[in-house]
DNA sequence: TACAAAGATACAAACGTTTGCATTAATTGC
DNA sequence: GCAATTAATGCAAACGTTTGTATCTTTGTA
């Protein structure tokens, strides 16, 4: 591998000039900058960024921790983020937090010690407050949490318009004549799901109907969980379930099934993410959209301005099979 | 920041011997080892690994490169290798070639900076052959290619059992009855696809079925181009197709429904991949199973035990309404 | 007792950059 | 024409490890 000492010496000069004409200082003569940069490229050098990291205390590299990658939302998250930090010169480190709190405090430490640039973070459903966060990462490495985020910490944070979407969801449904609509409202822990609690709950009081929280399903969130909660939710006399997410949707729309409920004439179902799979199952089911390329775009963008507000990604309802009994639903 | 240095001067020894005691050397005493280890702890000690992977001209980064983080089947590849690599102590960095040949060499380059202990690739449509990829990695860095390997580089690769699973799917069209069974190819630039069309192909031969080269439409790989096929696969007299992407397939659906083809009953479709939606769908689709985290598990287990062969995943046929006439599938 | 052989630790260089400060060369002002 | 200023480059230390070689200490043996 050829270093600076090399290019240096090819020309007559010292390292810290070859280093400085390289990384465009104004501290060296346009002259000599063009005759470091073409010898450079004639030799093949590469910077070695483990030195330059090294020296400089501070590498390329941003860590995401997500709570899994394999996620369709977490992994489109990824996507648009490692796209916008690539064109600004950055590399993406990845972790996983398995939902489990220890494993995102030891990503905290490794993305530390990797001196990373920045952090990009949305939290495992264990950790039910953020305080190791900026303990881990101290002042100098700033934090973008997305989705699933701590208000209270400092650094800017993208979520989802989780209330606006919620309320638009419950208000679709009772449009479309439903009379006791309950919700699987995911993990009380994470903030999102507390916003759309708020929504679901806003949308039935605005409409003049109660808010019972006997039909209020929390700690669902994968499709096991969901049957169950539909099992309570039919018990409870519900036609109808805003879920938190599609995959409790899911597990509910798996019991009506069996149960041979039709639906959407007797129950209806909106669910959260629209996962790709929303719009070909069957029935399609309605689903109030995550934008998730655009919110790791957004992410990204935050970190490389150093912003530090928040932003409000866009909810938008999807209107399917599954909730919509005019039968004219969007593709 | 706490360093060896810090260590060594609270004990009244030297760093070497505190490095020493840490990476488990035996030229170090017992009972100072236990001090060093104590007094680490003590002192909150990790260590900077960007200064060892320096020193060392190794990293424990992994790097992970394929066309796109977000579709199913390679985020699924990313959270298998992730988990079996970070058990080892190994970190992930990913790189999106966005099926370019151009981003794959910047990728490569940019992991071979960073001094990566090993590269995970699944190459880029475009990158029609690999000798830029060795050129670029050299004799140190080990790869392993996965999925969509070039068979004449050397080192590991773990590849779905293409042709096996080809042949069982057409094989099982056939028994369905379909008489005219052609293809949506994909890529022949892709030694997984010309695997698969083998299996496709031997499948009809053994069936004593003509191999007819106009039913087979190559460059069919996302939704639209399956659309698209379908179109002239009709005209071709085609009463079935197998697919080789579940995509592909899932356009080719689309059109039959445009058109009021009957699926199963006057048109047959497996598609490749079991991707979710596919379960799920409606028709739900028959599709042949790959296993992306074990995939990746394998391709993590392959570079960490050293392995130069070539394993192979099973791949299996999930069949579902597109292709089963009986009406008697698998849920 | 002396001497060799381990055993344990210390020394110092190296990995390839970056960067504050010193030095030299070129330019300006008076 | 000489001091003062600016521009360009050189020098050398530093980032925190790792590791080959040298040194010192202990133990075992003749």
């Amino acid at each position: 591998m050829v270093t600076i000492t090399d290019i240096a010496q090819a020309l007559g000069i010292t390292p810290s000039t070859v280093s400085r004409a390289l990384s465009g200082s104004t501290r060296v003569k346009e002259e000599t900058r063009r005759a470091v940069q073409k010898k450079a490229q004639e030799m093949g050098y590469e910077r070695n960024v483990v030195a330059a990291n090294l020296r400089k205390g501070r590498s390329n590299i941003v860590g995401i921790i997500v709570p899994r990658i394999h996620r369709e939302f977490f992994s489109n998250v990824i996507g648009g983020a490692e796209s916008a930090l690539n064109d600004a010169g950055y590399h993406v480190l990845i972790c996983q937090s398995l939902e489990t709190r220890d494993a995102e405090i030891k990503a905290l430490k490794t993305l530390r010690n990797y001196s990373v640039a920045g952090v990009l973070l949305s939290h495992a459903i264990e950790s039910t407050d953020g305080s190791h966060i900026p303990e881990i990462l101290g002042r100098s490495i700033p934090l973008v949490q997305f989705d699933r985020v701590f208000p209270d910490l400092p650094g800017a944070k993208i979520v989802g318009a989780n209330y606006d979407g919620a309320f638009k969801a419950t208000s679709h449904l009772i449009q479309q004549g439903y009379k006791r609509i309950g919700t699987l409202a995911g993990y009380m822990s994470s903030q999102a799901y507390v916003e759309r609690l708020s929504g679901y709950r806003m949308a039935l009081e605005s409409a003049n109907l109660p808010y019972d929280k006997s039909i209020v399903f929390s700690d669902t969130i994968v499709r096991e969980t969901g049957y169950q909660a539909c099992i309570k939710a039919l018990e409870a006399g519900c036609d109808a379930l805003y879920c938190a997410g599609d995959f409790c949707a899911l597990g509910a729309i798996d019991l009506l099934k069996e149960k041979g409920i039709r639906i959407p004439e007797d129950f209806g179902i909106v669910g959260t993410a629209n996962e790709s799979f929303t719009a070909l199952m069957f029935p399609s089911m309605s689903s109030l959209g995550q934008h998730p390329f655009e919110m790791g775009q957004a992410a990204a963008k935050a970190f490389l301005e150093g912003r530090t507000d928040t932003q409000v990604i866009p909810m938008e309802l999807h209107i399917r099979q599954s909730s919509n009994k005019n039968n004219t639903w969007q593709k």
